[in-house]
DNA sequence: TATGAATGAGCCTTCATTCAT
DNA sequence: CATGAATGAAGGCTCATTCAT
């Protein structure tokens, strides 16, 4: 049967179908097919909310990280913590996002073009949230190491691979965190 | 024309087309006929040589990690240098076969199934290899950070993220290695 | 250029398309390619129709033997006629479907696996409902020879090689009948 | 390593090879590599002997259809025994023929032009040698049907098909046979 | 908006056949 | 005689994309 829906939602529905099954099984093996069952309506339909699946990709791919984005921006842009609290916090929600979707990396892992899109797109966003933190930390002179981001760019790749290697103790990543960026010992708390 | 070649020749050129396929596209993205036509050959002979597409990737990325494994080993066992030449050697090792071919990574990144073999492999010997001088180095005292192992794991992925990324002065990565594990400033040569 | 058609239509299409080349040729020298162009339409097609030429093999043949045993059932179990009567009229209707499709036997004799499917699915409805006349004429002494189902078997299957080979003279075949049944002679009339 | 053979020698077993397999699996499910391995050839010597596949396959079938016509003559021209007894040991040595090949049957049924070549070969060949016999019967007065060489012919692959279907006591075909031949009851021994 | 039949290009794989050695 | 590397033509199947309704 015929059911028509608001444009927006429709678009939404789709993407949200089609970031699933990217997520699920690779963006490779995922057909426009899979997508359209996926949303309940019909291949053509997909294809009139995107001129392609490259178009489709990409688009499923900012939602994705505009979203983790989102996150992050709300909680690190708080001005009521000090220095250590936001790191801390987001760290926490670092994980989060990492572990609640694991699929970041999935997505991330399996897919060639896509992986540039959403590791630097993650990356950077993360690098600009995280690196106002880390300059704040170097004015108050909180940090004190050099390359103080390239390090914090090491430090949020690396994790993210420890974590999906099984390692998820918060308890170790606060440890390292705090030795790495040279901090004094206890001051992150996830 | 007909150009009959050794097979062990014949076999490694294939292996070579498929790798740089592979690295360059990507394994999905790369078909037989493409290997064919890069090997400059049918078809036909690339199936005489690899029972499958399956198998070909196999053993193309056995070639790729065996050729990585190979001269890290080598050098990392050499019985005549101290600690730090030692870490000095294998980092500049390590950036060498990044650099050299990023497509480890490109490989690695790009495929999911491989994705694991290869990553997996590499950072296993590495962190084997690696594992054994950070091990001589906590029992020298010549390393005193705790989680020793994992930060080493953390810094191999980082690094080579950050690499892939743009950053590479080894001046820069020394530095933010001997930061990392806490070691004596300029300790580190690379 | 691009004609749509009711799919029911469509699919008998592809079917018969199918059904054809499949007696023609035989199921293994008929590909897929072939079934398209003889429908007049693309592989995808044929595909959209069947998940596979498994299943457009399975359902040829299903309804090339649907066809043969609803006609015969449909005259056997008429209760207007005596006994020699509907012998005769199932023999003259074994015939036409014979002669009207030798494809039975080309299909039947040409495939492994199929062959099975259609002769002994044939056979077994031809002895099914030939068998209840013939029982019917035990009883009612019309016939007294031993092994009756046995022997309408080895007509069955012999008559149809027979006629495949060229004698196809109505007469001599209800000569025969008679003679193996031992019915009186001029019982049958084809 | 290099086995140099008498060229006829070589020839007979890849026939021989060939034959196996094409009984085995069906002429179209066995390649040339196939038969080459099987004769622990190389595929370049097949095609040494023979030229084509097709010329390998008819020389095959007649390979094997000399053989069950060797047999079949040998017995059936000795002049010591009367009609009965020739009848009946020709029954019993076309019983050993496809009970002992159920193959002939299916190399047959396999295989689309073989099917003709085989059966037709066979038959024309059981058919000529038993004719022979048949002629003889009714020369003797010791068979009266008509049609008595259809009736043969129908006897011959009716048979046949009843046996791969199971039914493969030896009295009931005689029964069966001398009911249909109008024979005395006992006068065939199996 | 929405449907789904239809297309066409491309993919992995197999195999009969050839030919330089 | 014999080898086995090399070719080329299909074959089964998938899928992104289009289009008439």
């Amino acid at each position: 049967m015929r059911i028509s829906k608001d444009p927006q939602v429709r678009k939404r529905e789709i993407l949200a179908a089609a970031g699933k099954l990217f997520e699920k099984y690779g963006i490779d093996k995922t057909s426009m097919s899979d997508v359209a069952k996926e949303a309940d309506i019909t291949k053509g339909l997909v294809y009139y909310y995107f001129k392609s699946k490259e178009e489709l990709i990409e688009e499923a791919v900012k939602n994705f990280v505009f979203e983790s984005e989102l996150a992050l921006k709300n909680i690190i842009q708080a001005d009521t913590m000090n220095f250590y609290s936001k790191l801390s916090e987001m760290l926490r929600l670092y994980f989060l996002t990492i572990s609640k979707n694991l699929s970041i990396n999935a997505l991330a892992k399996t897919n060639p073009g896509v992986y540039e899109l959403v590791k630097r797109s993650l990356c950077r966003s993360a690098l600009d949230l995280a690196g106002v933190l880390i300059d704040e930390g170097v004015m108050n002179g909180n940090i004190s190491i050099s390359h103080p981001r390239h390090v914090l760019s090491i430090l949020i790749g690396g994790i993210a691979d420890l974590y999906s290697q099984g390692v998820q103790d918060p308890k170790i990543f606060a440890e390292i965190i705090e030795q790495t960026l040279h901090l004094p010992k206890g001051s992150i708390k996830i």
